[in-house]
DNA sequence: ATTGCACTAACAAACGTTAGTTAGAAACAT
DNA sequence: ATGTTTCTAACTAACGTTTGTTAGTGCAAT
């Protein structure tokens, strides 16, 4: 489905890659559009209880961010190919089941928000558009799902302890 | 396109959008591909020439890395849809035409990696990971397409200043 | 008269989905 | 323990559509 879009994953493919038929499927799921909710909204969720749990654990703004960045990349290179379904397949889910997982995404994105928020008030962070930075934070992880690969030199973590300290330093209050 | 996917978008649905019967578009173009593949190249040669002008006229890397990043925010936005083909649906080019679609992006960020390395010899940025640095910086600026409505608030010029910004705070040479 | 650009009609292939069937495992009463 | 029923998970066959594409036709401008 990552190489061929939604679209172009027949359930013949989908039904062969399980050494199955196509008509087999349908005993486990009601039609293909359930199989694209399913890992939508699969992800979304996980997406969010990584960043509450985060949130629930009280540390400083950076640390916060830090965690949240870590745990973000960690979800996304654990599943590259749910990831990236995740990421822009949404589109082809209907309009009820699209508008709900906006809202899953919107809350995310609120909960990046408010870690900026808090940095602010503790004055380590400039108080730039919030919602602009954490769709420019957002955008630059995700993208690590179109070239991250498993086995080449550069691990998760790594990759995620980079990019904690590039957008730590975008958004640090300068200290001239 | 944008919405559907290239799967997803029917020759019928092309011609539709142009009056057109499907059959007549074979009047234009030979096949379903040719019409990904004028995209894509077209897009990218577009991008190329673009960056390529910005390197000839040359200021410092401060200055260039600036330049270089409203020109690439002004030719996302200049076409959304065209874009988002460009960024995403090029995974369905055959493999002959995808390998150089490839050679163009590399080229892309080849460039962008030489301002990078000026900066680095200029002394103004610091001298992390090149490569991994431009992908970042790619992800932050092409992510735009996703979110970016022209009749918004925010113009194109303004989103590339602040991503400017940003990106150059987290460049910089820590001045501590 | 020729060419350019649109049309209609039709093609085989592939699409998502439904219906009906079958082999084996689980659960049950005797 | 055995025989009977129910459930599970796969199957084959077929459905009506839609797909990309080709062939042949007609009209208008050069």
């Amino acid at each position: 489905m990552k190489e061929n879009g939604y679209a172009g994953t027949s359930m013949r493919h989908i039904a062969a890659a399980m050494n199955m038929e196509a008509a087999s499927l349908y005993h486990h799921v009601s039609s293909k559009e359930e199989i694209l909710r399913e890992l939508c909204f699969g992800m979304a969720q996980a997406f969010n209880t990584a960043i509450e749990e985060v949130n629930d654990i009280y540390f400083n703004a950076e640390e916060r961010l830090g965690m949240a960045v870590r745990a973000h990349i960690r979800q996304l290179t654990a599943n590259l190919d749910a990831s990236h379904v995740f990421l822009h397949e949404w589109r082809h889910l209907g309009i009820p089941a699209q508008s709900d997982f906006k809202k899953l995404r919107d809350n995310y994105e609120q909960s990046f928000r408010a870690i900026l928020k808090s940095g602010e008030e503790e004055g380590v962070f400039s108080d730039a558009d919030r919602k602009f930075a954490v769709l420019t934070i957002l955008s630059a992880l995700n993208w690590v799902v179109s070239w991250y690969k498993p086995e080449g030199e550069m691990s998760a973590e790594h990759i995620a302890d980079r990019l904690t300290r590039f957008i730590l330093n975008g958004l640090k209050k300068e200290t001239t």
